[in-house]
DNA sequence: TAGATTGTTAATCGATTAACAATC
DNA sequence: TAGATTGTTAATCGATTAACAATC
């Protein structure tokens, strides 16, 4: 079976979305129902969903819970898996409210800074520690996704430091491309680019060969 | 040609590089090197700079300033394109934060929000709007991109308003897929989604097939 | 010149789409 | 059953990579 980054996302979309259906009281879609909500072809969601093992039926397209329990056993780690913010600024601040909360299996457990008045205070419901001891928190906590909002300068040396506690997932908004082993996956958020995508594309529609 | 969001998105990347390099007093590069500090491959490089119509030099590569000023050329309109962003909360505020005075040629010159206790002021050197008044004052402005970072209820309704009022280019936040016309070009962020890629991929990185 | 690099075409690769038999 | 949908293979599409002649 082939999982590239992309079936990943799309089933987090499929999850997010059917976990709303069902709160609704909805209890079965067809692939070509839900395809139009998440904006793919039916073809991909039938594809994604025979993928990760689960059947539906000619009659009745997908039971909603069970298909959102299929995914969510595809995706979450069982024991659920611990995160770490790095650099509690304005963007790193903002990142720990939104995610504060939302996924119990994915939970941010510790941010860290340099800044004394930033570290040994509760921000947005998260403990934040001195980036001093960084490395052995990161140990004692089981922590193992990093999340980096440090300056584009300290990108590098955080990654470093926090892979070397056991950190084998980064999320990374610095605009650095970062040297990691081949064991870390990495994936980037660069904004400034994505913005300049965006501004470039509203003026050159004709050309727009949109592939994410 | 052919122009993908993948190339606008790397040509974003070589120029901020080069810009920094410039910086530091280089004057010529190789494909090579820019591809490694980028993390592509060199021919990749060379058919993206190929791309935009720039050439280099078998004895010197390329030169950095006149390479960054055919990006800029490709990339930039002329006259600039003005950013309004929609919503001020954690992660608007951080968004205004991050690229107040960064590329003068696509600035935000408005923020909106229909929350009384934030229009009316300048945040993070941003002016904020009402958001009842949104459509005027964006065509008042000439604002053609927006960044929506409304809470997701509210992100399609918002959308709709501000391409009425004339805005053909959107960065999402707000995770849904907006319904928009075909000549006006969306691209998302979403944070979730990446965060629960990074960790599936954390735990599961012989079967990384990473595409983006 | 010799050698490294560029520009550009052809081959490869992977993901998406189309198509359709199997199923309820 | 008839008809719509699913599961799955084959065809298509686009982007990346490999290769190499042209160039300085």
């Amino acid at each position: 079976m082939m999982v590239s980054n992309k079936i990943i996302a799309r089933l987090s979309q499929y999850r997010r979305l059917l976990h709303n259906l069902r709160e609704n009281g909805l209890t079965n879609i067809y692939s070509h129902e839900l395809a139009s909500m998440v904006g793919v072809t039916a073809a991909q969601v039938r594809r994604d969903i025979m993928n990760i093992g689960y059947s539906g039926n000619p009659n009745r397209g997908y039971d909603i819970a069970e298909l959102v329990r299929s995914i969510a056993h595809f995706l979450d780690a069982e024991d659920g898996q611990k995160v770490a913010l790095i650099g509690v600024g304005n963007l790193g601040r903002a990142i720990l409210s939104f995610f504060i909360g939302r996924r119990p299996k994915l939970s941010i457990e510790a941010a860290f800074d340099s800044d004394p008045q930033k570290y040994g205070r509760v921000i947005h419901g998260c403990r934040c520690y001195s980036s001093d001891n960084m490395s052995n928190t990161i140990k004692e906590l089981g922590i193992t996704i990093g999340i980096i909002t440090v300056p584009v300068q300290e990108a590098q040396k955080t990654a470093d430091i926090i892979i070397n506690a056991g950190v084998s997932g980064i999320l990374n908004f610095a605009p650095v491309a970062l040297r990691v082993p081949y064991n870390v996956y990495v994936e980037d958020i660069d904004m400034t680019t994505t913005l300049e995508t965006v501004a470039y594309f509203s003026r050159h529609l004709g050309n727009n060969a949109k592939g994410v």
